[in-house]
DNA sequence: TTGTAGGCGTTATCAC
DNA sequence: GTGATAACGCCTACAA
């Protein structure tokens, strides 16, 4: 006695035909927008169409067209990144954006398990999407591998691939920091620290690698401390450290304006002003940055203009030209606030 | 004189019955983990589908099985939504968690503009999904429509749809924004207000609504102050307004955490020691709340939960099952720290 | 301007 | 166990 309301089969082109006494052929003209179809058969379709309630199958377009109009966007680790990285969220509205007035449609997909890694990669390889953008890819994983056997138009963003044989966008991390802390120093400090974090990913180490390119032989492995994430707690612990070896501080980059935000907090526990007593500047211009006391001095990273990048080089690939794999590297302008 | 490298055609079925000498009968099988396979067979094929590296088309399988073992995650405004509502997140990867355990694959949508909105109803109407997760929808909007005109399979997250026709998944901000006044209440303040938000939304509406049932006939008008977002900085505005309104004020309900971090920014400006001078109180439970110093007492929003709960409803649609018209809410456990 | 028919890559239903 | 063969819904020459 089970009524299950079995769902109606759901029209096709061929009932549609039917319908308006025409040919298949001609109801996929009226679809598509295509030429040289009398007026009268495009009236009867597109009745026909309305009534029998017609709307045409993409998998069976995009399996006939070997395309689908669709690019991913891939997103790993979202622990980390959705909850904490400052940046994702324009990253991705900027792709969205770009991948749109391609009348491409950005498909996000998230990595958050082997099984999502695997179940990814399948559907990748589907032919449900005609390109790929990768952010925060890990070393050897199989959606890298998958994207190289199948040779998916793709582009990483945030740091290169493994291989540097895959084109990527990002920024240059390295003479960024080295930037700000140049700027830092002309404000006339004279022992300055770094909270670095992250030191295992790309983007930390190249951080460090900058603040000690700005410092040249005034570099003092004493005035570092380094945390394990672009954190706000970190950003607290790291100050308190810092503070307790080298008291006599008046100046720290922060590895990320979170960061900045903890130390700012740890600075004003322990008495100090800002920018009176100690300047502080940070990295990535994201919300933190105006919502500090006072707001920071800082690197702005260019997420939409990042994802936007990132797009452009897919739709690129797409149109059949060779990508470009030296790489992308956008501006960071530096946005000089109140903190330092 | 161009030389494209013509990207070879990928492996089919096909390819690799004829390089295995067998049916594509049989290699679809072995694809499929179909039982009634020889095992000479099987090594042949599993051997040819590596040397032609055959990867199943997902287009061809969707069309002709009618689904595509997907489910659309669609997001509305990103703009207020991902770069603010700390929410989002773990209602991502909650659904994501919930699809991924029974192997569909989750594909978030964004929709920034009336283009996107276009084309995202279009890719649900294509048969790349079978089913449908929304997060804010808006009014009347093209998405519920077309949900409603397919009869897919789908569920709203955060508020009910327009029509209560469709299944939704929320919270009970009323009962909750009560509960925790009353609390507050109960820690014997006197003078209470409250900092509402986004009172053009449901959510900000009826946050007001269980304040003011929580206060009864002590309720003040006059101690309300209304914000349009829920931002920091719309906190720090509202906090202040409120305390040249009413200076012997000793409790504030701020209709979101990150509200209540301006407020508590304001209140410092202000002088005034939290929680000796003034009780606050935030909703969400979301990031800001441990960042604050001190850390806020708040509602706890299920995020993945909600995440989870929505996935569940879709997943069970899929299997045949009647939705829940009434809607499903969840709990919002009250979490006290040390603000009030 | 319109109709016909072949094929896109799979799965599923049969006989064998 | 295995191999034909008919769908699935659409696009696209090509013929009319």
């Amino acid at each position: 006695m089970s009524t299950i309301p079995a769902r109606r089969r759901r029209a096709t082109i061929h009932d549609v035909a039917v319908e308006a006494g025409v040919s298949r052929g001609t109801v996929s003209r009226v679809v598509n927008d295509e030429p040289y179809v009398s007026e009268q058969a495009r009236i009867a379709i597109e009745a026909a169409i309305e009534k029998v309630g017609y709307v045409p199958n993409n998998a069976a377009r995009s399996l006939v067209m070997q395309r689908s109009q669709a690019v991913g966007f891939i997103v790993h680790e979202p622990h980390s990144l959705f909850l904490e990285d400052p940046n994702i969220g324009g990253i991705l509205l900027g792709a969205n954006t770009a991948l749109s007035s391609a009348d491409y449609q950005m498909v996000c997909l998230i990595i958050d398990s082997d099984r999502d890694n695997d179940r990814v990669a399948r559907y990748l390889s589907g032919g449900f999407v005609d390109g790929v953008i990768i952010v925060s890819a890990r070393q050897n994983d199989p959606i890298t591998r998958i994207v190289e056997k199948l040779a998916l138009p793709s582009v990483f963003v945030g740091h290169p691939p493994d291989l540097r044989q895959l084109p990527f966008v990002g920024i240059d991390n390295r003479s960024s920091a080295r930037a700000i802390t140049e700027r830092l120093i002309g404000t006339g400090r004279k022992r300055i620290g770094m909270i670095a974090a992250a030191l295992d990913r790309d983007s930390g180490a190249d951080r460090l690698a900058g603040f000690r390119d700005a410092l040249g032989p005034r570099f003092d492995p004493a005035l570092v401390e380094d945390v394990p994430l672009y954190a706000f707690s970190a950003g607290v612990d790291g100050m308190r450290r810092l503070l307790e070896r080298a008291p006599d501080l008046d100046g720290v980059f922060a590895a990320s304006d979170a960061v900045a935000a903890g130390a700012l907090e740890a600075l004003r526990e322990a008495g100090r002003s800002v920018p009176g007593d100690v300047g502080v500047v940070g990295f990535d211009d994201s919300a933190w940055a105006l919502r500090c006391q006072p707001p920071l001095s800082t690197v702005h990273q260019p997420a939409a203009g990042l994802g936007e990048a990132a797009a452009e080089s897919v739709l690129a690939q797409l149109r059949g030209e060779e990508p470009d794999l030296g790489g992308i590297l956008l501006d960071t302008p530096i946005v000089w606030r109140d903190s330092a």
